[in-house]
DNA sequence: TTCATTATTTGACCTAAGTCAAATTTCTTG
DNA sequence: CAAGAAATTTGACTTAGGTCAAATAATGAA
């Protein structure tokens, strides 16, 4: 849909953006990153952890969830370029209520809440990129929230094998099923429905 | 609950910020600033129009709302030092699928897309304002999703009364229905229960 | 391979909320 | 104040999706 095409090219402008920074500005971006890999199953943030760091994808798949009632609700995907990060914990720097898991190995570049903080004051052009990043994670929830009360369950989850259909071959039905927010079981019935 | 507490005082933190801007930079954002009346029941922006302006809540009562076969799906309301405004349409500069409708007779601060948008490169200070904001309604639409996933519409309802009593007073149960995402049906149900 | 563990499906039944229609109540405005 | 219009409630029925339990797959380690 027209949404989804506008959020595209929007990050196709961040990514451009990025590219385009001054040597000056790139270098601090790089100073204050590190890489590091994780093991399929390890947790990148726990809950009640504060989010001192961001999280891009270099290489695999994670997600962000939290528990309710015993419960697993997937918030997010993250795959390779994303920028895995509880947004509020890390906003406000306070105890997040999601955890941030490795779906596969995954690679990850780190940059610190702290040293970002910190550049962003000396490069302008690193606050107007988080604020780009700012934006595009709220057109993402604003669009998650417009499909849960426009769409049906069935209607969802078409989309999404659409949208990415490598992700039913890489992550499993109880993960997707939690994403949509529906059950394990009525996603089976929608799949053995179409 | 801990998290509103939590967005409250960022939601103080903006203020102070503000507040704490030098004469320079308040200024400007004066001069980019106009006020305007409208009456109860007028539109400030219309689905498909693209959203150039934004609207600071004055005095008066505001919504933003979609269409959804027919529904009218009320996304936020807005009250006193609320900003309005339909963010993806605004960072776009695509149409709008919301509307903004005035609730009650409303004053507004009017400030201009592409004024702030000059503005911001030449002040590095509300570029900073600017991703507070984005921060703000991020955070915003993450809880209501997470309320949606996690509460019962009783629930909701409850929150919302006790969050802001005085909106039953103002604000019809039809919009407040729509707000819920429930039924008006199904609202005034809870309501005969309770 | 094979057994055990984990993932997925299927069945039977339940529940929150929606829909449509009709009845009330509450506002407005002459 | 009274008549209409709008807002809200109530009733009867439907539906999407949930829950719990059991049955099949599918994986993976010894």
């Amino acid at each position: 849909d027209t949404q989804r095409q506008s959020m595209t090219s929007y990050l196709d402008k961040i990514n451009n953006y990025i590219k385009s920074l001054d040597n000056d500005t790139l270098t601090v971006l790089q100073n204050i990153s590190t890489d590091k890999k994780f093991k399929k199953g390890d947790l990148l943030l726990r809950q009640n952890e504060i989010c001192g760091k961001s999280y891009l994808i270099i290489t695999g798949i994670a997600r962000k969830y939290y528990l309710n009632d015993g419960k697993e609700i997937t918030t997010e995907l993250y795959f390779e370029n994303d920028l895995a990060v509880s947004f509020d914990s890390y906003t406000l720097q306070q105890p997040s209520r999601e955890f941030i898991e490795a779906l596969t190995d995954v690679s990850v570049s780190i940059t610190h809440y702290q040293a970002f903080q910190d550049a962003k004051t000396k490069y302008p052009k690193l606050l107007a990129l988080d604020l780009m990043l700012a934006e595009y994670y709220g057109m993402g929830l604003e669009n998650r929230l417009f499909q849960f009360h426009t769409m049906t369950a069935t209607d969802r989850y078409l989309e999404i094998i659409n949208k990415s259909p490598h992700i039913i071959q890489t992550i499993s039905l109880t993960i997707i099923a939690s994403y949509l927010g529906i059950s394990l079981e009525t996603l089976s019935r929608i799949r053995a429905k179409i």
